[in-house]
DNA sequence: TCAAACACTTAGAACGGACCGA
DNA sequence: TCGGTCCGTTCTAAGTGTTTGA
């Protein structure tokens, strides 16, 4: 988003502004490219020239000297045996390969592809030894980050060169950068949480894999030598460059604009439209939905109580999966008896409802939540007779609850109360802790304590940094030298004051207020030391980049002229 | 009507370069 | 100069929501 806020503003899209976020416009200021003509409906664009994918790099063999042992003994491997082993050599270090499905799934797409021979062989992976192939790669990687500055620099223009040649394309006679041009290297499957499929092998994509969708008259791309592409089609009802079917879950995968690109940017303008579209009419939702929880009908109480968690809880939709095929994940339509707990009184609270599950990439939500009485009565309602495994919301899918809004607003998706949440909170956030005569660090404080409200609210989540644990321990050291400093300063204090007591001598006076001022600065550091440290663990889990850059309104930032713009 | 296919957005991990203080 | 930290970018998995076709 800020990418596509920085390009709106050095592109002098948004002219003159009169910062408030009502009357900003995206597309005010009579520049050219967004007032060109509009398109016929779902057509996205006229003239659409790019080079195709740009390949992953061909397998290099190992050299001689570095061996695969099996039972303790070196075996030499056929070269793609070889280049799989590399896969799993080269991520020895990795949690993935210390779990079983991971090895499993690996060991048994590895066997496929080696030669009869091999498999007669290789037959027990506890048995196989990369330790050497993990090392020489280890070893290359550390001998790339010592390369003289020339020898970087050189490397550096190389890829220049590709990105210059392989990222962009010509859409309606400009040129626009490309998100993802390189296709997917070869490797084993990561997928997230207890996925079934992790360490399954991704093969590698050839242009015989690869859909290239282009204008008929423009200058068709060329595959690589002696190899020919799948198809070559023109469809300016979508957006790709090109697109193939990966081989772990059979789905699309595509080469897409950059977020700076003119189609990209404009869908994000029209996402946060409809968010805004949503602020005028979120009352009579909420009225209505209230309404609902009294419904004789079971199916719209359900979709009610649904639609509440969704409003309030900034849920996901929660669409239905294919068991088996991905990790046990759930949103709110999808949510089961298990996931939720209720108790009428909790921490001095009423009706608290407490929601533990997987979300999407595997992060937990985890909540406990005052909701209102009906909310809790109609929840005691749904799980009655009811076995932990089955779904809260059995009367309700994404597709009813969505219909549902469609009728209530145009455009309206359960989606959008996740943006419009996000926003409001932001803008709400920013009203509640900034002043005007704030300094910019003041500012920029209050701007990311907003941005971490927002970040709660998502659940947008990080792994804690591998680096957190050593740096805390480096700020505890600090704070404690600092605490002894105190104390220090506490004891010649005192001293100063038995002196001055003794003496009611000025000199002593003055040193009374010497010391006292010590004091007082080492308090303030220790205090600031001791906030500093209560951030950084209170931020060690939280992550704030997927709001900023996908739900937080830039007009809003624009608008409390937040000083993140000084950043941009 | 429903599931599958498709197109697109949203997500955290990994990485790399800039910066900063010791 | 070195190591730690921060922050933006890249990568690609995992969602959402629409379209298609039986």
């Amino acid at each position: 988003m800020y990418r596509h806020l920085t390009s709106l503003l050095l592109g002098r899209r948004v002219h003159q502004p009169q910062f408030t976020p009502v009357c900003l416009r995206f597309g005010s200021g009579g520049c050219g490219r967004w007032e060109e003509e509009k398109k016929e409906d779902g057509i996205k664009w006229i003239q659409l020239e790019h080079r195709g994918p740009y390949f992953a790099p061909l397998y290099e063999p190992l050299p001689e000297d570095v061996q695969f042992y099996y039972n303790g003994k070196p075996m030499k491997l056929s070269l793609a045996t070889e280049e799989i082993a590399t896969f799993y050599a080269k991520m020895l270090d990795h949690e993935y390969t210390t779990k079983e499905i991971f090895q499993n799934n690996f060991f048994n797409d590895w066997r496929k592809e080696m030669t009869s021979a091999e498999r007669n062989i290789i037959k027990d992976l506890d048995k196989c030894d990369f330790t050497e192939i993990h090392k020489y790669f280890v070893d290359k990687n550390e001998a790339r980050k010592a390369l003289p500055k020339e020898e970087k620099q050189k490397l550096k223009e190389e890829a220049d060169k590709i990105q210059e040649e392989y990222g962009y394309c010509i859409l309606d006679g400009h040129r626009e950068k490309i998100g993802n041009f390189k296709t997917e290297p070869p490797g084993l499957f990561r997928g997230r949480g207890d996925h079934p499929k992790m360490g399954m092998l991704k093969k590698r994509i050839m242009p015989e894999d690869v859909i290239i969708n282009c204008s008929k008259d423009s200058k068709i791309p060329e595959p690589p030598q002696g190899h020919k592409w799948k198809e070559v089609r023109c469809d300016n009802t979508v957006t790709w460059l090109a697109s193939w079917t990966e081989n772990i879950q059979h789905t699309l995968k595509y080469i897409m604009l950059n977020p700076s690109s003119k189609l990209k940017g404009q869908k994000d303008w029209e996402k946060y439209e409809v968010a805004r579209r949503l602020k005028d009419v979120v009352h009579k939702i909420r009225a209505q939905y209230r309404m609902d929880w009294k419904s004789k009908e079971m199916k719209e109480r359900q979709r009610a109580v649904a639609l509440y968690f969704i409003d309030k809880l900034a849920l996901r939709a929660g669409n239905e999966k294919e068991e088996g095929e991905t990790a046990d994940t759930v949103g709110c339509c999808s949510l089961r008896v298990e996931h939720i707990r209720l108790h009428p009184e909790l921490d001095g609270q009423k009706h608290v409802v407490e929601f533990d599950f997987l979300g999407k990439d595997s992060i937990r939500y985890y909540n406990k939540v005052s909701v209102e009485e009906p909310v809790f009565k109609n929840l005691k309602r749904f799980m009655k007779n009811k076995d932990p495994a089955d779904e809260l919301f059995d009367r309700l899918k994404t597709s009813i609850l969505n219909k549902h809004l469609q009728n209530l607003m145009d455009g309206l998706t359960a989606k959008v109360f996740r943006t419009y949440n996000a926003s409001i909170t932001l803008q709400e956030q920013l009203k509640a802790l900034t002043n005007s005569e704030d300094s910019v660090a003041e500012k920029l404080l209050s701007y990311n304590r907003a941005n971490r409200a927002v970040a709660i609210l998502c659940n947008h989540q990080r792994s804690t940094p591998k680096t957190h644990e050593k740096s805390m321990q480096n700020l505890q050291a600090k704070i404690n030298a600092k605490k002894q400093q105190v104390e220090e300063a506490q004891e010649e204090l005192k001293k100063a004051e038995d002196e001055f007591n003794d003496t009611k001598d000025a000199k002593a006076g003055a040193n009374v207020e010497k010391k006292k001022k010590k004091l007082k600065q080492l308090e303030e550091q220790l205090s600031k030391l001791n906030v500093q440290a209560t951030d950084k663990e209170e931020n060690k889990q939280i992550a704030l980049g997927t709001s900023k850059l996908n739900y937080l309104d830039p007009r809003i930032t624009v608008a409390c002229k937040c000083p993140v713009l000084l950043h941009l």
